[in-house]
DNA sequence: ACGTTCTTCTAGACCGTTCTAGTCCGATAC
DNA sequence: GTATCGGACTAGAACGGTCTAGAAGAACGT
C-alpha cells in the first residue's frame, strides 16, 4: 500500500536500481523478463522491487514500450449479453499482466470511432471490439495500426480477427423448431441501420439464415421481414405492427432477445397471448429468458466462450502474429414454453 | 483519420507548433486552454491543430500533468443496475474532454483493490468505485491521492464523496406496502459477506430499514432475517430454505432484484405461486423487472440519476474541492403484480 | 530618458520508463 | 602475447507532453 518513497513521491525504477545497487536499465531488464542478466543480479533487483513495493507506471511504460492494457469497445453496456463476453474476456486476460478497460462506445459509428481513437490515444496495447457499427475500410484502417479483435461480425478480414456466432444456422435451429411444431406464417424481426447494410452483421447473417431455412421447407411464400430496431421499443413497434395485420404470422423470430422482451410486452398489451397467439423465439440466451416467468425459447451462443476466444487471439496477435484468424462458434436452441404448436 | 506525418510517425505537439510557426510551450499553452496566449496565437495554433488533424497523446500527457481519463470500477458488469448508472455516468462526462473507462474489479476486496491499483498506475484523474467491497480505511488511504466518489455506500467519510440511495425509506417503502396489503410475516433476505459487516454498505442500511418499519407496526415478533448472498443463487436457496420451513412468511423482501428472480424461480419449483404463496418485492427496479410476464414490485433508486450525480461530484472534486459530500437519492415503490394481500 | 510592470512568448528541464550503443571483462583462438 | 568474441552491465538519449524560469517587448509613470 506505500509504494511510496519518504518525501511522498512515487517509488519508481530508480529507486529499485539504486537499492538493488545496479544501473535502472538492468532493473528495467528485469522488470521485462528480458535475457542477459545473471541470476544474481535478477535476484537483488526481485527483493528490490518487492522490499520498496514498487508498482510501474503503466502510463510511462507506454511512451517507449507497452501500457499492458486492453480496451474493449461496448456500443450498450445495458445489454445483457455484453456482460457475458465481458466476463469471458476477464477471465482469460487475468493473470497475463495485462488489464482490461471497458470504453462505453455510444450507438453510433461516430460515438464509436471517437472512443476508439480515446483508446489509441492511451496507447492500448490492443483492442476488442464489441459489436461495433463501424465501416469495414475503417475497421481495417485501425487494425493497421493496433492488434484488433472484432466479437459478433463476421470475417474475413485482412487485418484483424473476428469471432461471431453462427447467426446463420442459429437462425436455422429456430425456423426448423417452429416448422416442427406445425408453425408455417413465422415472421422475422430484423435490425434496420441504413449506416450499416453490410452482410458481415450478424443481423443479415440471420436473415440469411431465416431465408434459406424458409426455402428448404418450401415456405417461401410467407417469408417475412420486418425491419425494426433491437431494442425494448423496436419490439414494441414490431408487436404493434403485427397486432394491426389481417393475416399475422403464428410465430416470430425476434432477432435477438431484448426484441423478444419489447415484442412479448406488446403482444400482451394488445391482447395476444404467447404462445397461444403468436410463439415467440430469441437470440442470445440471456438470463432473463431463463426466468420461469418469462421462459423464452432463444438461441444461445455462449458468449463466455466468444469473450474467452476473443481475448486469446488478441494475445496471440500483440505477441506478433500476422495473419488473420476467424472463428464461429456454433449456437444451440434452448427450447422453452414461449414456442408451441400454433392454435389453428 | 490519417494523424501522421509522412514518415507513418505520430503527430506531436512539435509538429504542431512548426506548423503554427511557434515554440511547443505556446502550442501547449493553447492545448491546456491556459491564459497568457495572444488571440492571435491562439488562432493559428488551433488552426494548426485542426490542418494536421492533430491528437494529443493522452499517456505523454498524464507523465506531467492529467490523462483525462477517469476509471469507473465495477464488481460484476452482469449486473444490470451498474448498466443504468453507467449510463449516468458517461451522459455527464461526454463534452468535457475527459474518457470514462470501466474497470471490472470482480468479487472479493483484493481483486477491487488490484483493480484500482491498475487504475492508479495509469495515472487515471479520478475514480469512481460502484459498490466496492474494499474496507473503510483502505478507502480512505487511496482517496488522499487521488480524487474519488463511492457509489452505493454511505457516508461519512474524509477524503471521498458519496453517492448513496436512501436504503432506509427504500425498505420503509416495501413493509409500508405490504403491510397495507395486510401482510405480518414479513422477511427480509439480506446479503451476507463477513467481510464487510459494515453499517454503510446498503444491505444493512436496508435491513435497519426494514427492523425499524416492522417495529413501527408492531411486528417486531416477525423481524426475520435471512442471510445470502444477493445473487440468482442466493435466491434459490432461499426459496428453498422458507419451502422447508412449517411457519412460511407471507411476503419476502428480497433484497435485490437479481435475488427476487432467483427466490421466484426457486418459489415456483417448490410448487409456491406467487404472489398467491407469498408476495415477494425486489430492489433496484431493473428492466426486467418491468417485463409484464415478471411483473416484480420494486423499489427505484434512479441509478441514472446517482451516476449523473457522482460524475458530477467527481469533476468538482478533480477542480480542487476538497471537503467531502454525501448525497442520499429518494427512492419509490414501483408496485406491480408480484405483491398481493395474502391468503389466509 | 529611465525604471517598473505587465503581457506574451520561449528554451530547456522534467516526468518514469525503454532502448540504443556502447564499455568492461574474462575466456578462447591463434 | 594479442586479437576476437560473447555475456553482463550501463550511460544517456528518446518518447510526447507539461511546467518553470526567464527573456523580449510594449505600455505607463515620473
Amino acid at each position: 500500500m506505500t509504494t511510496k518513497a519518504s518525501g511522498g513521491r512515487r517509488i519508481t525504477i530508480r529507486d529499485v536500481a539504486a537499492h538493488a545497487g545496479v544501473s535502472t536499465s538492468s532493473a528495467s531488464l528485469v522488470l521485462r523478463g528480458a535475457a542477459g542478466v545473471s541470476a544474481e543480479t535478477r535476484r537483488r533487483v526481485e527483493q528490490a522491487m518487492t522490499d520498496l513495493d514498487y508498482r510501474p507506471l503503466a502510463a510511462a511504460r507506454g511512451m517507449r514500450g507497452k501500457t499492458f492494457t486492453i480496451g474493449v469497445l461496448v456500443s450498450d453496456i445495458r445489454n445483457p449479453f455484453f456482460g457475458l463476453l465481458l466476463d469471458g474476456v476477464a477471465e482469460r486476460i487475468a493473470g497475463t499482466g495485462y488489464e482490461p478497460f471497458i470504453g462505453p462506445g455510444g450507438a453510433t459509428a461516430a460515438s464509436q470511432m471517437r472512443m476508439i481513437q480515446a483508446m489509441r490515444d492511451r496507447q492500448m496495447d490492443g483492442l476488442i471490439l464489441i459489436g461495433p457499427h463501424v465501416a469495414a475500410t475503417e475497421l481495417e484502417a485501425i487494425a493497421a495500426e493496433v492488434p484488433m479483435v472484432v466479437v459478433g461480425r463476421h470475417g474475413p478480414a485482412e487485418n484483424f480477427d473476428t469471432v461471431a456466432g453462427d447467426d446463420e444456422q442459429g437462425s436455422q435451429l429456430i425456423v426448423d423448431h417452429l416448422v416442427g411444431l406445425g408453425h408455417r406464417r413465422i415472421s422475422y424481426v430484423t435490425h434496420w441501420d441504413p449506416e450499416s447494410a453490410d452482410d458481415r452483421r450478424p443481423e443479415n447473417r440471420r436473415e440469411q439464415g431465416y431465408v434459406e431455412a424458409m426455402r428448404r421447407h418450401g415456405l417461401d411464400g410467407f417469408v417475412d421481414v420486418v425491419r425494426e430496431e433491437w431494442s425494448h421499443d423496436g419490439g414494441l413497434r414490431a408487436a404493434a405492427a403485427f397486432a394491426a395485420r389481417a393475416k399475422r404470422p403464428t410465430a416470430v423470430h425476434a432477432g435477438a432477445d431484448v426484441s423478444a422482451f419489447g415484442l412479448l410486452t406488446g403482444l400482451a398489451e394488445a391482447g395476444l397471448s404467447t404462445p397461444g397467439a403468436i410463439s415467440v423465439a430469441g437470440y442470445d440466451n440471456t438470463a432473463t429468458s431463463a426466468l420461469p416467468r418469462v421462459s423464452l425459447t432463444s438461441v444461445d451462443q455462449s458468449g463466455h466462450e466468444m469473450g474467452r476466444l476473443a481475448a486469446d487471439l488478441l494475445l496471440d496477435r500483440i505477441d506478433g502474429r500476422r495473419r488473420s484468424v476467424h472463428e464461429l462458434t456454433a449456437p444451440w436452441l434452448a427450447v422453452r414454453s414461449s414456442t408451441a404448436a400454433p392454435e389453428d
